[in-house]
DNA sequence: CAGCAGGTAGAACGATCGTTCTACGATATC
DNA sequence: GATATCGTAGAACGATCGTTCTACCTGCTG
């Protein structure tokens, strides 16, 4: 019968392509829908066949980033290495990442500072994208032996939260050596 | 039946209120101007003589925070001590904020990933804001002998940011440990 | 008391928001 | 080749956006 159905659907990949790369470079109420529609070149009932409204689109963006940055994490573990190498691959990665793609914040943050209840289905991708992160730093940090895995773990989060942020305010040359020093100081590189 | 000067016109004083309030709470492009003028209890016209339109307001909501972080700054200067002694204050003062007062999020970094146009007056508040915080706290690393100051400071910034944010969204009990932690290690507080 | 500002009130503007509607064209199955 | 299905097209919906308008009320100054 019906084989994967990956490029059945250009309209929808052309859609979040679309979506993804407007509501992160202007925000998320700061595009309407029909800039999306001309953008992706498509129609409103196409859209409204593969999404069911603006929130799911917002939604499957936000997923997609998720899954992106999985894909990294996945990748970098594959290459094998010490955990306390793989620990600093990650930090790189982060840097190069803030440097090259994420150069206008973190599309969690910014679009949790357009989404205030906390209850909310992007709001929940956002929580979820963070627990998965910070536990996963736990168990590297945990794995390379450091003395309060919990604790470094968190401060990375921080830490890279807060390059993504830095990167778009201030730029990427100011923040990403202090973010790869910082971190590498609180992930026990740098002695 | 005449009062102070200050509660001469209240209507502005409302108006900023009830603005700032909701452009925190709920992002700027979140709120209209009809939700501010009913929670200021004001009409359209009160607000259309005291500020130039919507964006005037969100100017004049950023440049009061910003007043108000540089009113901390100069009470924690004001109070004496060893440069040291003042970068360790500044760094709980932070703690407390995000703990009881800046719950969600940073409103700089908040309005910032609504307003993607650098060159846009809320724009430059932001950035005006920014540098002179990290001009501030390179002065005091240069003050407390720390041998990177600048370094430092744009590490403390980073970390600020980062505690803001993740007191949002990781929750404070998580994030402020982290961030005093990890602030008082780059200020060369805790060795 | 007359006159005049400045704040207030509420209607109304055009533009845009997100969404729904019906009609048309392409494709695949029987 | 007829038919069913899915994606497409474009108009239209009510709601809300930020802004402007005219009329009214108040408290000063002469």
């Amino acid at each position: 019968m019906d084989e994967p159905t990956t490029t059945r659907t250009p309209g929808r990949e052309r859609l979040l392509a679309a979506a993804s790369r407007l509501f992160y470079r202007e925000g998320i109420n700061g595009v309407g829908v029909d800039r999306i529609l001309e953008e992706a070149g498509v129609t409103r009932a196409t859209m409204y066949r593969h999404f069911a409204g603006k929130e799911a689109l917002v939604a499957a963006y936000l997923e997609s980033e998720d899954a992106t940055l999985r894909g990294y994490f996945a990748d970098a573990e594959a290459e094998g290495g010490t955990p306390t190498e793989l620990l600093g691959r990650v930090i790189d990665t982060i840097a190069i990442d803030i440097t090259s793609y994420h150069t206008r914040g973190c599309p969690f943050i910014n679009a949790a500072a357009e989404f205030p209840d906390a209850d909310s289905p992007v709001r929940r991708i956002v929580t979820a994208h963070r627990t998965w992160f910070r536990q996963a730093l736990a168990e590297l940090a945990r794995a390379a032996g450091l003395p309060d895995p919990d604790a470094a773990a968190a401060s990375l989060v921080l830490l890279r939260d807060a390059a993504l942020v830095g990167g778009y305010l201030d730029g990427v040359e100011v923040t990403a050596p202090a973010f790869v020093a910082t971190a590498r100081q609180v992930a026990g590189l740098d002695v």
